[in-house]
DNA sequence: CTTGGAATGTCAACAAGGCTGACATAAATT
DNA sequence: AATTTATGTCAGCCTTGTTGACATTCCAAG
């Protein structure tokens, strides 16, 4: 290769180096602790903890989805998500109705009382991913996607392209 | 406003439509599931979990950084990470040395074990990183690390930033 | 110098929410 | 009829949060 070639190269990849890489890493775990912030302080008032937070999302994203695709969505044990749902149906949030094609299915709905504290956590976190959206502008939220969605696990993004489909 | 400027406006603002903003928020929750994976998988195998991550990683980025100084950054109680780093030295990843201004003081250092360990866990998420980074390119990654020190609290930010000047 | 408060770190006990394993039930499929 | 699938539940474990109580050390006001 050609010197001019080298350093033309070596130039465009200053962004893949140890210590730009760390840095993504360092602003993954910072910003995803901000992430969480505001809907965790709502839900610790409530008796909650996040994993109520995700199904209630998941829920109210997919009205009559089934336990079988929340847990795989997820992906947690069905021991685990079954005390988060148990807990969250005794209170009357979510509600669970038996399959009419498929009876061993349990189709989940959020109730309005379910509604209104997901409204409540999701106005919360957009409000803060408004603002860090308009401050930093529709390019850098394009590029902020894109890394995003490279860094998953296929089938995990099976999953968010879906809901990304789905949604407008 | 004028028409068009009204248009143009609005044409500019469709990035920040709620419908986005719940893109955002979930790319953000599967994105960090697999930020997380790899090396949780290698954890598991030796025993411990993400909280000895998140520890030997910031040891690691500021030797000889006291327990306080390692709580603020983590933002967990002091038994939390106490418990933690006990495991830690007990196992011979991390020495703990008494202050010599201040004995109060704890200074936490990896040793080579620890440092093994380290190199082992964030050479695996560095992989990811990198791969997500080389797909999308530079401009993109520009973006993600925008958007993610925005929507950081203002805190964790001085951390960041702090971190961010004091590697290269 | 002494004493009281502040800072730092440790130990004990508890809760949330992951996990595995075992098992029951009902419905669908073969 | 036998098997597989979807779901629920019980028991018990682990990690990692939490609060409370406590020891040590430092520093500053008297």
């Amino acid at each position: 290769m050609a010197e001019t070639s080298d350093a033309a190269r070596s130039e465009s990849l200053l962004f893949l180096t140890d210590d730009q890489l760390r840095k993504g890493i360092e602003a993954m775990f910072f910003a995803y602790r901000g992430f969480t912030a505001d809907p965790d302080r709502i839900l610790i008032d409530q008796g909650y903890g996040r994993a109520h937070h995700r199904a209630i999302h998941f829920i109210n994203r997919s009205p009559a989805t089934t336990v079988n695709n929340l847990l795989s969505i997820l992906g947690v044990t069905k021991q685990s998500l079954n005390r988060v749902l148990r807990t969250l149906i005794d209170d009357g949030l979510v509600q669970s109705e038996v399959g009419t094609r498929d009876k061993r299915e349990r189709h989940l709905y959020l109730t309005e009382l379910g509604q209104l504290l997901e409204a409540k956590l999701s106005d919360a976190q957009r409000d803060r991913m408004r603002a860090a959206f308009r401050q930093t502008g529709p390019d850098a939220v394009a590029g902020f996607k894109q890394v995003l969605e490279a860094m998953m696990d296929s089938d995990m993004r099976k999953h968010y392209v879906r809901l990304k489909e789905s949604g407008g």
